[in-house]
DNA sequence: ATGAGTGCAAATGCTTTGCATCCTG
DNA sequence: CAGGATGCAAAGCATTTGCACTCAT
């Protein structure tokens, strides 16, 4: 546990150095966000974060929290994920296939497993890593998602564009 | 095309079907949104759902089209996706990874490339499947979610359990 | 006939926004 | 010192809920 301290303080600290080149300014605020998001594994939410520091830091509001991860996630310094179940989309399709969404315009579209091993359920490979990686995980399932830009998007934009 | 919409009746019937054999009534609210669901490949919201159903049936109502899609995905004759941006979880890991994600308590975990291909950015096979199937595509990353149960929740539930 | 399903509207929860003030760089 | 960041509170959405009424089975 020792060594694993070392390693979320060099997480930290590299993410620290992320805002700072990002030309954010370092804030107390931003530092305990940091810190924490940083030192987590557990892909907080928002809610989370702000709990947990509520209590050292008594006037921080709710929307500093947003602010604040919006802008990691958009200097490229943490990831904004969609997990969460029903979380909008509705898909008729419950054969094993991937899914292909634009980044820019937020379309949808199924991507049919085109060779074998690219399909819904998982494969021995995953099953494999799962094993190792999280003994005792019942895998049930695996799903894909594709990101990038559709046609239709790349076309109305200059290449390199964000 | 004329073969297509063969093909959309069919996934329409076969849906029907499904509410049927669930044992769920079959009110004309429902034949609208399956009927507007099974022939819809662009993964609608409950609002666009909603949107395109009310000029043909005006007294519907919101909660309906929610507590209809809820049924029919509790019937395993859909599924809810997750796939917008900024739904609530950060990730600090920035390097390729995968999430397992646990269908019961929540709970993600990052799962780590063990093995060659098994990485976050494209490998060949799913940038040449994404080449043929969606030309034009500007594929940039591609995650991997494993769902399914966790070692603890899988302990406090009896197998078989939903 | 009977109870699942519906419609309406209000409640809930999460996220964003506006603006005056504060503090980092 | 200037402009970005904060805090507060209210607005904005999407989704859920309660209850009386209706309709599919």
């Amino acid at each position: 546990m020792g060594a694993r301290r070392a390693d979320v303080a060099g997480k930290v600290e590299k993410m620290l150095a992320g805002v700072r080149a990002a030309g954010l300014k370092l804030t107390p605020q931003r530092m305990a966000i940091v810190k924490e998001l940083a030192s987590d594994e557990t892909h907080p939410t928002a809610q989370e974060i702000f709990d947990r520091l509520r209590p050292g830091l008594p006037t921080m509001s709710f929307a500093t929290v947003y602010n604040t991860l919006g802008a990691l996630s958009s200097a490229g310094l943490c990831a904004a994920l969609s997990l969460s179940p029903g979380s909008g989309r509705f898909d008729p399709n419950m054969t094993p296939h991937h899914h292909l969404v634009c980044d820019v315009c937020g379309a949808v579209r199924d991507l049919p497993p085109a060779a074998p091993g690219v399909a819904g359920s998982p494969d021995a490979t995953s099953t494999k890593a799962v094993a190792q990686l999280a003994p005792g995980f019942e895998l049930r399932s695996v799903e894909r998602i594709f990101r990038g830009v559709c046609a239709s998007c790349a076309k109305g934009r200059a290449p390199g564009e964000d």
